[in-house]
DNA sequence: AATCATTTTTTAAATGATCATTTAATTTTT
DNA sequence: AAAAATTAAATGATCATTTAAAAAATGATT
């Protein structure tokens, strides 16, 4: 059978103890410590495994990535028609199993914090063109070339603003409803009159 | 004559020195001495005059709304209509005065760290009604009251992801171009069609 | 089952570096 | 001369990381 790998099962206990650890301190305040505390583990075991604190945020990060590119997976699975498509998107990043308070706090955070270091601007990059590519793609059948990359540029920031809103508290987490919200919106840039008959 | 006192000329002096420095290194990387020596001086004089290197932040940041107090004022001044009155929020925002690169990462950062300190989230709600409840004003006349928080909220959502965007520097700073797509973005709500004939 | 050598995992303590802040003295201004 | 501004150096605290040793798991051999 596939039985864990000691190293799979601290790999992740650790992942999840940074996201929850981060969350109550904050990313920079965070120390080893209180990462290893939540799961009774001490500072140099998160060395053993991940090298140094950098590479272990470094990591939680690409496990967040990982689940929001198979969320998106899935949705767009079962999208019918291009609009599903461009829905699939925003209901990914809302998905409950992503869309909590650990998960922005510790997004929000990093990519603050992601300029400042080479090692996690690759990773910035590297994801900010993916879904540059995912909105481009979905508005094209939707929204006619010249305005695309204003609707596209509204609606990417309007989704980093949400994190933003959440990880500051002042919004509640509420999946459902940010759902919702999103589909507002993306129904006015869909309403919009561009330019010719109506 | 409105001779300048040396403690107002140091206390502007390192608050630009703190953008500045905040902006090359990080808001949580970056040190006293950086600081100081943007403007020739020691780590120690900052303390001298603010107290503390958290002090001097707050200040940084206090400055900050100053500014968009002030232009927000001005923009309200010549506005001729509810529509201009909701473009002005927008514009003081992108005002060329306060839209700068260094003002972006002092802002985001500064905001992503808030939740971690009383001291600066004390700021942070502050600053947060002061907004809400100008967009909320500022939409009474243009949006029916079932559709307004909606609207709110995306605005000001996007409002917010665009400085991560800019703070990010995947976008250029253009404060022109924010301020056209915002104008964009208002038309689009404002241009909904409420619930009503269709 | 039991033993023991080997490897893997874990930790306590040491190390070393970095900083904000304080202090006490010096320089500059008034 | 007195006050204000500035600094160099000392202080003390905090941490990530390393090291060396201990503990736990593994597995081969009886």
């Amino acid at each position: 059978m596939t039985r864990k790998k000691i190293r799979d099962i601290r790999h992740e206990e650790f992942i999840v103890a940074a996201l929850e650890a981060t969350h109550k301190r904050g990313f920079h305040a965070v120390t080893m410590s209180e990462i290893a505390a939540e799961i009774g583990a001490t500072a140099a075991s998160i060395n053993y495994y991940f090298g140094s604190k950098d590479q272990l945020m470094f990591e939680t990060m690409r496990h967040l990535l990982r689940i929001l590119g198979a969320t998106h997976k899935q949705y767009l699975e079962v999208a019918l028609d291009p609009k599903d498509r461009l829905r699939a998107i925003f209901d990914a990043h809302f998905d409950p199993r992503f869309f909590t308070p650990q998960h922005c706090s510790f997004w929000v955070q990093f990519w603050s914090a992601a300029p400042y270091s080479a090692h996690l601007e690759r990773l910035h990059r590297i994801n900010q063109s993916r879904v540059k590519s995912h909105f481009r793609a979905e508005l094209a059948p939707l929204v006619p070339a010249p305005f695309r990359e204003t609707m596209r540029r509204i609606l990417q920031s309007y989704l980093d603003g949400v994190w933003l809103s959440v990880a500051q508290a002042d919004r509640d987490i509420d999946p459902r409803h940010a759902r919702q919200e999103a589909r507002a919106l993306i129904e006015l840039v869909l309403s919009a009159e561009f330019g010719g008959s109506n």
